[in-house]
DNA sequence: GAGTGGTCTAGACCACGCG
DNA sequence: GCGTGGTCTAGACCACTCA
């Protein structure tokens, strides 16, 4: 931080007002990191670009390499962002081939993912539906609001396995259709980043054991006392904003799921 | 160590001799990051003790405090210390007051876990036993080996909803009773740390859905039709070594297992 | 060889906990 | 007021990528 006239922020907010009873000290890095995000929640960089390099970030923001550099390292700790040594650092994706279906921790008992590779989906519908009572409360939104309603079947190696809902908030996927989601090549976390804009940043998962309903024991092809994994994911993108709710069955006969603990 | 001769090895390691294929380029940190943990592992402090100040491991290491502080960083981002500004860093304990049951991924679907207390624990038996193929490998023990098994019932606010079987190795564990698993107030895992010196550090966990069986079923009050989860978790110490293989039924019609992805 | 992230240092100062 | 971890800086050098 230095001599020119202060057109970035830090240098004011060095010394933060002292709130009534929270002081909330916020070291520069923070505040960095803050601004770092802001440029990509507002699309300044596009996901798979790369940012600026750690120097035109230390001069844009007027401060040291080293504090861009531990805004960074948070960023990247949560995923928001890959560093490549020689490279550069870039926007994450769902699309990235390293990492895809992040979310995904369903994994086969013999082999392993890659060789079983990519999921079949089938799309059983998609449409505009009114928000129910607690898909509202989980999307922040209001009862009654416009969502989109899709429900799929995941198949492996062609044995159907997942059976999953997914609602959308109306205003964020307006048009997101049938042939859209089929059609789409990857993650369809992935088709939500390049087609709506919507990067999912984090989630949320609860887990129950359940039996099915005589129609999902016919799409999964199960009997009705076939024990069942209940996963409800909320996912988020940025500012802990929820964007989608996802409701999935997921049979344990040929898979686990896997969580790793620290 | 300060200005005697030279007996830690960073100054002398700090150009590793060039393997044939793999340069395995090590910066610093993380040999100091090593030198650490084989102090951690070998116990010259115990858990929820304090170990050395960032300058004094400095001066014992030779080198800079920046270099023993992004060492502590990654042992701090692995839970096997913790960081309290202004008071030192501690080695980790499954005894702490604030992240006590780490590993415990069950919440209440009313209220949460802290006003629902610790379950009250039922030990059904602790005895030695011989290592079957699937827990010996696990285990990464010999068929036939000594273990210890013991299991048991954890229950909330009554209500009995984890039946559990853990797998010790006999070694490690020697003279382990189910009066101990009993009366120890506090994790399991604590007791470990406290009567056997063994520190659980990370884990692993393969979910599914499944049915009890009669015994199962009578042992958590449910009939033979009530889903539940099959958690089978392994877990490690230092150096990955694993150290304890727990085979769980959790009841999920009044709690859920909780996941955050990232 | 130029540019990027990664490591390491040395020193200054700040926030926190505790006696 | 002292010691601890936490922040910030400035500068040097290293490892990696790519043209």
């Amino acid at each position: 931080m230095s001599s020119l006239p202060p057109t970035a922020t830090p240098a004011a907010a060095r010394t933060p007002a002292p709130a009534a009873v929270a002081p909330a000290f916020s070291p520069l890095y923070q505040q960095i990191k803050g601004l770092i995000l802001r440029s990509l929640q507002e699309g300044e960089w596009k996901p798979g670009e790369s940012i600026p390099s750690e120097m035109d970030l230390a001069g844009r923001f007027r401060v040291s390499q080293g504090t861009v550099r531990k805004a960074i390292d948070e960023l990247a700790a949560e995923n928001l962002v890959i560093r490549r040594q020689g490279k550069g650092t870039f926007v994450a994706t769902h699309a990235e081939h390293q990492v895809q279906y992040r979310f995904l921790k369903l994994l086969p008992d013999q082999g392993d993912a890659r060789e079983e590779g990519p999921a079949q989906r089938t799309v059983l519908e998609c449409r505009r539906a009114r928000a129910s009572a607690d898909v509202a409360r989980a999307l922040a939104l209001r009862t009654g609001d416009t969502v989109i309603l899709a429900r799929r079947i995941l198949a492996f190696a062609g044995v159907p396995t997942i059976l999953e809902e997914l609602w959308l908030p109306g205003q964020a996927f307006k048009g997101l259709s049938a042939e859209q989601m089929a059609s789409y090549q990857g993650p369809t976390y992935a088709m939500f980043e390049l087609e709506f804009g919507v990067r999912m940043v984090r989630a949320d998962e609860k887990i129950r054991a359940v039996l099915p309903d005589a129609a999902q024991a016919q799409s999964l092809g199960v009997s009705e006392t076939t024990p069942l994994l209940s996963v409800e994911r909320l996912a988020y993108t940025y500012n802990d904003a929820p964007m989608e709710l996802r409701r999935g069955l997921y049979r344990t006969d040929t898979h686990y799921y896997f969580n790793a603990l620290n």
